[in-house]
DNA sequence: TAGTGGTCTAGACCACGTA
DNA sequence: ACGTGGTCTAGACCACTAT
């Protein structure tokens, strides 16, 4: 049997109704109040029991559908997915992911160049040739271990100076900044270490590595940041998720 | 100039209005029609041109926001992305991916086995233990070189078989069957080869790999197949693209 | 202050799957 | 035939940003 879930609203709170809704049902259905296989209330019958619009009964649902935490299936219902995700996959840095998983992620920063962009860094940045760029090589290391090899390019204007990115992470920096990041592109791939890149993350030559290459986008589409990442195979993956609507 | 894009809309078809309206846009940034940077229409003034209501407008908008197409900000305005994505991430197969770029996939089914399900693979699968389940490892070749090595398991239920899967890949056989995937939890890494991977991937040993473990959902939100995947890193890599919603 | 996107309402009709 | 999700309408009010 499906439990009815006792949803309290706060109409006059700046998160969304539907936000609200879906955060407690997501909360439901990570701690086992709802079961996998479960059947979900349908949305009219949600929607009366909330005292909510269909509209907005539906948005909340759709929320979890996004995170993999929900399947519709037209004509059926709604279901509890059978391994609800453990990790969304959001727009964060490693920096951000590692402090909120308590690893206490610590930064050295090997490089820190300001100067004009190469052609190649021109393009990635969308920026005209010759443009001030800031270049940043930095080491991550967590619980006392390398764990990655990041070098990132910026346009000097929006670049966090090296204090701060020794203090923050890059994104953090960025948002203090005023930048916000509404998007990314990445390429996720694989190599063999080179020797100087073996040497700084305390792997042997040619060990296998994770390398992703990201360009970050701001909320006015321009090209906020690229990077090219090399993570220890032993100790670092992506987890993504991926919803047919 | 952001120019005023026609559209023509057909009210009869099944093809919802806002995925077409959404088709007409999409195709207009890649065609570069719409260059980036471009002011797009505000929602308002779009619903009103092509006489649609705001909701459906808006949700045209969104699909395309997903899709790293656009970017929205609130109280500015909507403009296209510096550097529009290239590929979108679907939730479609190796098989289909390579098939929709003219690469002429093949696959050799190296093994295809019926038993009884280990514990690891039963709790993958959430099947009872001792489920029948089918185990197949396939080797992906494209133009004629080696890709992938995939190792994947099935409920013996829904598994197509042998037949069918060197014709079709696995998801178009499952797709066949009525199975319709709808989620899928990836894991995406890097490891070394071993030494009969290296050989079948025509690789030395300890060459870098970049794996993928796949758990995939049908509409009822049950697993419908769990795969491993190792892939030669010279020759496959992942995109993926971040939304902050 | 004007213009934009973000949220919300209260309905409606349709498509699909199951019984 | 019935119940479900999928789509769509025609408005409304609010929050944020720039001028």
């Amino acid at each position: 049997m499906t439990p009815t879930l006792s949803v309290e609203l706060d109409r006059s709170s700046p998160v969304p109704l539907y936000f609200q809704v879906a955060q407690v049902f997501e909360k439901a259905i990570l701690d086992g109040q709802l079961k996998p296989g479960d059947r979900f209330e349908n949305e009219l019958a949600l929607a009366s029991r909330l005292s909510l619009s269909r509209p907005t009964t539906r948005r909340a649902i759709q929320e979890l559908v996004d995170k993999g935490l929900l399947v519709r299936k037209r004509g059926v219902g709604t279901q509890v997915v059978q391994t609800p995700v453990h990790r969304p996959v959001k727009l964060t840095s490693l920096f951000d992911d590692l402090a909120r998983a308590g690893q206490e992620p610590a930064t050295k920063v090997l490089e820190y160049a300001v100067g004009p962009a190469s052609d190649e860094i021109a393009e990635r940045l969308n920026l005209q040739a010759g443009s001030e760029v800031v270049t940043m090589r930095r080491l991550r290391m967590s619980g006392g271990q390398p764990l990655a090899l990041m070098t990132n390019y910026l346009p000097a204007s929006i670049a966090p100076d090296r204090d701060e990115l020794e203090r923050a992470g890059l994104y953090q920096s960025l948002r203090s900044r005023g930048v916000h990041i509404r998007l990314a592109q990445q390429r996720i791939g694989a190599k063999a270490a080179e020797r100087d890149e073996a040497k700084l993350l305390d792997e042997k030559p040619k060990a296998p590595l994770l390398v992703m290459e990201r360009t970050a986008f701001d909320d006015s589409g321009r090209v906020v940041e690229y990077g090219s990442h090399a993570y220890r195979a032993s100790r670092y993956y992506f987890d993504t998720t991926l919803v047919d609507r």
